[in-house]
DNA sequence: CGGCGGATTGATAAGATTCAAATGGCGTGG
DNA sequence: CCACGCCATTTGAATCTTATCAATCCGCCG
């Protein structure tokens, strides 16, 4: 998908909004991007968190989502049209958008059934341990904490409060440990059961059809 | 899709299971459906209900969820080949299916909203709204839980006791009232805010490509 | 009619939210 | 370069919701 020009969206600023038609598909170069759904009864959840390299876009026709930038981060963007020409003409190409979409489902079933049932320690565990993955290649077991608390509280489901707590929790029994500003060590220590078992197959980009 | 032949499975019969490779899209020609996730560490939820008129199926190559009859019913399969023939044949109904995808996708999304960051009293009468729409056309207002106090629990994120409660609570307040074994009468009380808006675009089958 | 499993009810306790106050970091302006 | 002020984060204490455990009730089926 031929994106061209890449824009430059600045910490906090919206890519798109829920409820406005879509019109392009936007591929992230760099930075970190957060998919927030609000309801009419004002509270905020964030659907997920993604990072470069990845698709971004929330629906084909409107937006289901809104897209704000986390980072300073820079976008490409592929008309909508185009996509849909693509679609048209390359079969293939269709079945990997439609085996895509089923594999986005199956995952955001899991996260549901994660925010729902477990206990507050779990969620961030979980969280970290996704964040931890997508730092993998810098330095292992390290990880950057792009999003403020109120992000995190509204992805996991959580009060910020809680969220500092557990966080603080963790950082008193040495499996998380600051090195920087926005830095931290993660050392999963001998959690069995809950994560760990999370990490199976999610190793793939939430939306790897870009090819 | 030309679904042929009709099976009928008893109360509890699995359909299909998770993990297990996808061979056939199902149609669900009366009864009440289950999709079930469970994690490596044993806990269950219900991802959602699927009932009379609704295709069902859990992924396109591997099952994510499992699926089991909630009450007796029908239901009619079709080959997957033959549906991949007929998306590699007619871009139109490919389109319409990625469009579909995502709007279930979208729909996922809600309905994690709700269950995180909704009360157990919010959740309840959430789902009494929705199944309520289910019986619209027999009788308004009301509506028939097939589905047992386990079975609401694990769909809601609650435990089971605290759907009982609910449910009574929501009787002595008079906004739901038992008819017969399983019917009940549902008087959307002046509930503002939470439910009600909930019903937006919301009447159309998860899924409704079987076109 | 007896028994079995799901549903209800009650009492208790764990967990998370809320409100309020204190702390800290960061950017701004002097 | 330092001081100030703002905002996010942290911390504390009280409260509320929901889970848990245990016992009883009810309906249903044999």
């Amino acid at each position: 998908m031929g994106e061209r020009r890449s824009v430059v969206f600045q910490k906090g600023q919206r890519i798109f909004g829920q409820g406005e038609p879509a019109e392009a598909l936007f591929f992230i170069r760099s930075g970190c991007v957060r998919l927030v759904i609000e309801d009419a009864q004002g509270d905020r959840h964030i659907v997920g968190f993604l990072f470069a390299g990845e698709l971004l876009y929330g629906g084909l026709t409107t937006h289901w989502a809104t897209a704000e930038a986390v980072s300073t981060c820079a976008i490409a963007s592929s008309p909508m049209d185009a996509t849909f020409r693509l679609l048209a003409e390359d079969q293939a190409a269709c079945a990997a958008v439609v085996c895509a979409s089923q594999r986005m489902l199956s995952e955001l079933a899991r996260q549901m059934t994660r925010l729902v049932n477990w206990s507050a320690t779990d969620r961030v565990v979980w969280l970290l341990e996704r964040l931890a993955q997508h730092s993998r290649g810098q330095a292992a077991n390290e990880l950057e904490l792009l999003m403020g608390r109120k992000d995190l509280a509204d992805f996991l489901g959580l009060a910020p409060e809680t969220v500092s707590r557990t966080l603080a929790q963790l950082e008193a029994s040495g499996e998380l440990s600051k090195l920087g500003p926005r830095r931290y060590r993660w050392a999963p220590r001998g959690r069995d059961g809950r994560p760990a078992a999370t990490t199976e197959a999610a190793s793939e980009p939430a939306l790897a059809i870009a090819s």
